[in-house]
DNA sequence: GCTAGTCTCTGTATCGATACAGACTGGATC
DNA sequence: GATCCAGTCTGTATCGATACAGAGACTAGC
């Protein structure tokens, strides 16, 4: 059907070495010869060499893989993690490289397969949710991968990129506890698995599986133990998905209770932006004055005002992408703590009096 | 190094096509059997078969290619662009198929290259400039693709997904030039390649290269030629770039003209932002009444407040990555136009009285 | 005139799997 | 007891290229 190398160089009178030499090897061959098989694979419609084929025999693809351990189609309404595709998409094309974007089936057996059958040359993996098995694939396929969240059981060795979340987390913490507040709500994505949305009650903040947003509840735990406020005091408000809808649905009942929280502290600036429409949809006669902070600052928390810490996210994915395609030498160098910034805006301001 | 499968019928005492069928085709062995091979893989940490031997033996690779033909890393940028995503990534997902983002070197030569060798079934053609030498490569190839943008020589068994741009433009220049708008400006991103910022001469619409530009250009003139406003009247303002800077500096020295034009009609949302970004940064007391219209509705643009035509970003994805995975059998149902509608905001308005 | 060295090009082995035809069992059918 | 058949498994050919060692031809140097 289509013409192999073969064909070309069957139609030139060369040996297949030679017409494979022409495309990926032109010092190997004279510059006159070089042209006659070009243009004789012109003529018969040769359109290259298979990709398929010469990866298999090269031993590498030329595409890494991000994994998102949610919908792709989430993926892409996240503006953090669209940032942070930015990022890979940009370090990705200087180096030549694509993007093998890979949706994981919901059942877990089916998800481990899709990342088996990834045909590329290393993973970024930004997690969502636990992706632990998602790792011992990529390690078993002996690929390299950079992650972009703690773990509980990570080495040493392994690559990785991103943010002291507890530190960034206290910075906002610490700022709305210095404006007076005490009543206060923590407001996070899958707290646990399958709890529903509301107000869940949790011993010990070491109890939340997903180191992530443990780091972010933890960072704001401490910076409201040192004035006083212990984590029985704080109302832990789970979300079911980071988004603005399912954010504000949560939080919404808890406005009407006797003692209103005065602040909240989200564990995403999506979630906080839900916060803001929750409280928006009230009529201005009942509607609260809620101090309330954001995590990431995606480019709606500036339009909204809201206060929130600031990470560099298409800094994370360049850097994810740069530690894959060209892995520094020295382990050290191979994990990277990105700088955060408490960024004050109008969302926040000092405890109203009532 | 890595365990192949042969190590695994090796191991087991079977011949490869056995422990191949254990993954591939269940039903061709034995339940135990099959336990066995796929325990004694475990043992010798087999990863499962390699994806592209798998590939280059099935002759498909399981990932439809997305071709911008731009930075990658500017795709993310676009909100249009990040919506199309999201409908080409659900579709995929639905699909068990993977998305390469295949980034373009700017060099044709070694753009043609980035297209021959990206291992895909298939390509959604995503294009903002002239994309016809990326179709050869594809045809070329033999891979299936479907266009969003309608191009000159389009032959008829083509998929395509797109919208009406003529029309749709029309739609917006009517109900300006129902306000009375008579001096209009029409903005928009490369009215001829590598030309300046800023007003731009043209003889005739017909001139523009690039299809969707004209289409929405020309529908821009239809309504106003409805009205007696000819193409000459008409001040064509060249933004090279899809941005908001650039679509404010373009824009920028045009207020300060003799007659200024009462309404600027952009060729996108992004573009219309920016005009209304370089009004908003003139001082209040030198700030022109203007009416802005823009193209797409882009979620920012409710926000802004924008007058714009809406047009359906995630469904044209979807549609586009269906119509390449699963391809009508009618050809006819190859070719999908969506509905457009105009948005009305508080962009626009009567003409002032000055 | 002979050895070296440089340029070109060829031939064979190999990358790691899947397709497909066929061989072998063991029981059901008549 | 011969025939058929379904259920399992094997063996060989093949997918389309690249790597690498080596063969010839030709120039240079002494």
């Amino acid at each position: 059907m289509k013409p192999t190398l073969q064909a070309v160089a069957d139609a030139v009178g060369v040996s297949r070495s030679t017409v494979s030499n022409a495309y990926s090897r032109p010092d190997q061959l004279s510059a006159t010869l070089r042209e006659r098989i070009l243009e004789a694979a012109r003529q018969l419609g040769y359109p290259g060499p298979n990709p398929t084929a010469r990866s298999l025999r090269r031993g590498f693809v030329g595409s890494i893989g991000v994994l998102f351990t949610s919908q792709l189609s989430y993926a892409f309404t996240d503006p953090f993690a669209v940032r942070f595709l930015a990022g890979v998409g940009g370090a990705a094309e200087r180096h030549g490289t694509s993007m093998l974007l890979v949706p994981l089936p919901p059942a877990v057996t089916d998800a481990r397969r899709a990342v088996e059958n990834a045909a590329v040359d290393g993973f970024c993996v930004y997690c969502v949710a636990d992706e632990e098995w998602a790792l011992d694939v990529i390690r078993q396929r002996g690929l390299p991968f950079v992650s972009t969240a703690p773990r509980d059981n990570a080495s040493a060795d392994e690559r990785f990129v991103g943010i002291d979340e507890r530190a960034a987390a206290h910075s906002a913490a610490a700022h709305v506890a210095g404006l007076g507040h005490r009543r206060v709500a923590l407001l996070a994505d899958s707290v646990l698995p399958d709890a529903p949305a509301g107000p869940l009650t949790l011993a010990a903040v070491d109890q939340v599986p997903h180191p992530t947003t443990r780091g972010r509840l933890t960072g704001f735990a401490d910076a409201f133990a040192e004035v006083g406020v212990g984590w029985a005091e704080l109302t832990l408000v789970n979300v079911p998905g980071n988004s603005r809808p399912a954010a504000a649905a949560a939080i919404a009942g808890l406005f009407d209770q006797p003692a209103p929280p005065t602040a909240v502290l989200a564990g995403s600036d999506v979630l906080a932006l839900g916060v803001l429409d929750a409280l928006a949809a009230r009529p201005a006669h009942d509607r609260p004055t809620v101090s309330v902070t954001g995590f990431d600052d995606v480019p709606e928390a500036a339009a909204a005002g809201l206060t929130t810490v600031r990470q560099p996210a298409e800094e994370k994915g360049r850097i994810a992408a740069e530690l894959l395609l060209d892995p520094p030498a020295d382990a050290a160098a191979g994990h990277v703590l990105l700088p955060t910034a408490l960024v004050v805006r109008a969302s926040t301001g000092p405890v109203p009096r009532s």
